[in-house]
DNA sequence: TTGACAATAGAACGCATGTTCGACTACAAT
DNA sequence: ATTGTAGTCGAACATGCGTTCTATTGTCAA
């Protein structure tokens, strides 16, 4: 049976780990050891000290001997920030009613809303922007009312990748996997129910690559 | 005109800059004074120590003045930790073709793959689980193969919210709107050109409510 | 040339901070 | 009772680490 002294040392412990996962959200630096002490209301320094060897060594948290502030949270569910990449929403797009915003590297930057997702998501991180779809017009990719889209800005894209193509002729963008045929583009839906169809490639232009699509419910 | 004294300062400043950024990604704390020196190879703590006032005025970073490691990057593209959340990928679904897996809480904890996206996507984080969809047997979802849906384990969910229904008489599993009409559920398809259609309450049972659905090109 | 000032160096000051140590207590097994 | 061990406390020690001070040098404007 397990033995227990004076007060449940779980209980300090766990307050311990509360509070540094606190800390570092609030503060995102790790807390020092009195910082601890005093957030976690624990009664010395060396008893920190003891929690923490014990959530080290029950594999809870990693520490850097000696370091300042030298507690790292050992979370599988923690997300790392280098993992993530912030991506400008530049603005709507209303496929079939018009072109596709291609934003400038300014715009990019200075963009007041931002989408974070998964460098795992989406591979290459440059050049990327964020649209938010509007209207039901692009059923046949896929794609609803409301949907985030992430874009990478290009000229060309390889055969078979999803892509905004503005058709001059008809002032128009539209979401379609591109497929070079001789002079002509094969453009086709998403959706396998639907049929392909083909323009001139003088008249067709890529505008950018469909990296990512989310939709919220 | 700027004036340039010895070694132009913006090197240096730079140097630190970027010092710092690195050293947050390798250690997820950031440097002391003296790391910065060695890192980025500054003469002396009193440069670091002006370069870092220097770039403070610039609004790069903020500091925490007398605190050890007291240096947070400003970087408008930075992701924080704390606005994402984990998710574990626990399987896949074929709709139409059986149920979705609703896996316990052992599962959600122990799984290996994890997909990250932002808190402001999701709300609530609690008891999400994410799937990859399997076949085009969802395009009435507007669900493509491949696709990652993002679930929360819910037995009821509110009128118009889109969720998993399993169908008891059919043994399968939809992505459908829900809406409670007396007796019976109506179950709208997402693609707006197709009809809802109706089932009887007891034969219809919710298992989850989908919170976000990503498609990566 | 000289005055002003940014850029630079090195060292020292002093508080911040992780670590350790000795002593003491409660509880369980012997 | 004795002994061993986990839990606890407070204090002291040794660095860690941000800050500051003084002195020096290179550059530009007057």
């Amino acid at each position: 049976m397990a033995r227990l002294a004076h007060g449940s040392q779980n209980e300090g412990r766990q307050r311990v780990l509360d509070f540094i996962t606190m800390y570092i959200n609030d503060n995102s630096v790790p807390p020092t050891i009195r910082e601890i002490q005093a957030g976690a209301k624990i009664s010395s320094t060396s008893m920190v000290s003891y929690y923490l060897k014990d959530l080290e060594k029950a594999n809870m948290l990693d520490r850097y001997k000696r370091r300042s502030r030298g507690v790292v949270i050992n979370d599988p569910g923690r997300v790392v920030a280098r993992d993530m990449v912030s991506v400008p929403l530049v603005g709507v797009i209303t496929c079939g009613a018009g072109p596709v915003p291609t934003p400038d590297a300014d715009a990019l930057r200075s963009a007041d809303d931002r989408i974070q997702i998964a460098r795992s998501l989406v591979k290459d991180t440059d050049d990327l922007f964020a649209l938010i779809a509007s209207g039901d017009s692009m059923i046949d990719a896929l794609i609803h009312d409301g949907d985030i889209i992430i874009m990478k800005k290009e000229t060309d894209v390889k055969n078979g990748e999803l892509a905004a193509v503005f058709l001059t002729e008809k002032n128009e963008s539209t979401l379609k996997r591109v497929y070079k045929e001789g002079k002509r583009l094969k453009l086709k839906p998403e959706n396998p129910t639907l049929k392909p169809f083909y323009v001139d490639a003088r008249f067709a232009q890529i505008q950018g690559r469909v990296m990512c699509v989310i939709r919220r419910a």
